[in-house]
DNA sequence: CAGATAAATTGGTCTGACCATTAACCTAAT
DNA sequence: ATTAGGTTAATGGTCAGACCAATTTATCTG
């Protein structure tokens, strides 16, 4: 007897589904049968074909809205990544590595943005730092930086780390340390602000 | 009234037990509480906590065993993986993001090994890479060289968006390319490794 | 003490009920 | 004819209970 034959019914749910998806050519946006038709046509019932669906909703690969229906939607994996990640970290005990990793994405968003910054946006952020208390001042210009990029996935990650770092005191900088990394950044000195910002890291 | 109260019980289901894993320190096998055991000490009812569960299973978080229980186990996105990839066939963005930040993070391990690997290391790599079959190269080589970093951190890090890429037709480069790459980290040259795997992703 | 048997535990599944939200429809006042 | 307001139907969200199947644990028996 071959054991791959004991499968759950919330994983043939899954596939049914996605065959669903497949043979009616469904496209983002696009509706599937309500938990009650899909119960029905699959022969099974409605809380199996629920596990199912918020599997693949915890994926990323639907939306859900209450009184209207279940939609596919175009693949946003921040979610699950998310959940991942915690998990990740969870085990991930080493202070070190998630600063290392931490001071990697933020390079990276100092870097991509060199010399892209309008000046509308450098004085619009400014205004705000100089109102902003001290222990927000990190948070605060990085979220906008890693918004500017649009890479949503990134800030995601970025915010997670922030989240299992320690606010520890070298991020407590002078306003005038993250306004001079926002002025190197709008000058095209990424380099500059790399620097200085490794230099900060490395102080711990 | 804010928007974000409205959340799903099975997403609540979902925090409480990750919160569960952390407080406890469960590690790889260790147990979680039954489903019934759940559902009562979170208040709520057993489908949701199951809904939670499962989605936690398909993710690869854990794994159930029919009148056993409910097991922590490592990481293994192999099932997920399977049925992301039949979805993400044309997505275009957010698979663009993942591609961005997984070059973000091989770039920095070139960089980071840079002029650091040893004769040895080098020679022994060489020799699984010319035995190896093209679509495991790239898997291969970066997990060697990530596991060399030390930083563990990062490797699930890497992994993870790993999982979450399509297996691409790039990354299906010749042995020599990789052969290359090798040599160049080791010669302390990985601005040009760098180049040429940045080539090599903006092609797709 | 060892093996067989029974009971308890746990995951797997289904059904039915009820609530909350949304969209569609209908009605009546303007 | 238009519109405002209320009703209805469909849908997702949640829970409780029942039963089955697999496994472990406790119990009994020789």
């Amino acid at each position: 007897m071959t054991k791959d034959t004991k499968s759950k019914v919330y994983q043939e749910v899954l596939e049914e589904i996605r065959n669903y998806i497949v043979d009616h050519q469904l496209q983002d946006g696009d509706r599937l049968p309500s938990e009650r038709e899909l119960a029905e046509q699959l022969n099974a019932g409605r809380s199996s074909v629920r596990e199912a669906l918020r599997a693949i909703e915890l994926l990323g690969l639907i939306e859900t809205r209450h009184g209207e229906g279940t939609f596919l939607r175009s693949y946003q994996p921040y979610y699950s990544v998310e959940i991942l990640s915690t998990f990740i970290l969870q085990e991930t005990r080493s202070q070190k590595e998630v600063l290392q990793l931490k001071l990697l994405l933020e390079s990276q968003v100092l870097s991509n943005l060199s010399g892209q910054i309008s000046m509308d946006f450098y004085k619009k952020l400014l205004s705000v730092i100089v109102e902003l208390p001290k222990e927000k001042l990190h948070t605060f210009l990085f979220t906008e930086l890693f918004k500017a990029t649009g890479n949503r996935l990134l800030i995601k990650i970025w915010h997670l780390l922030e989240g299992f770092s320690n606010p520890i005191s070298f991020e407590l900088q002078n306003h005038s340390f993250y306004e001079q990394l926002l002025f190197w950044v709008k000058e095209n000195k990424a380099e500059s602000a790399i620097e200085a910002l490794e230099k900060v890291y490395t102080l711990e």
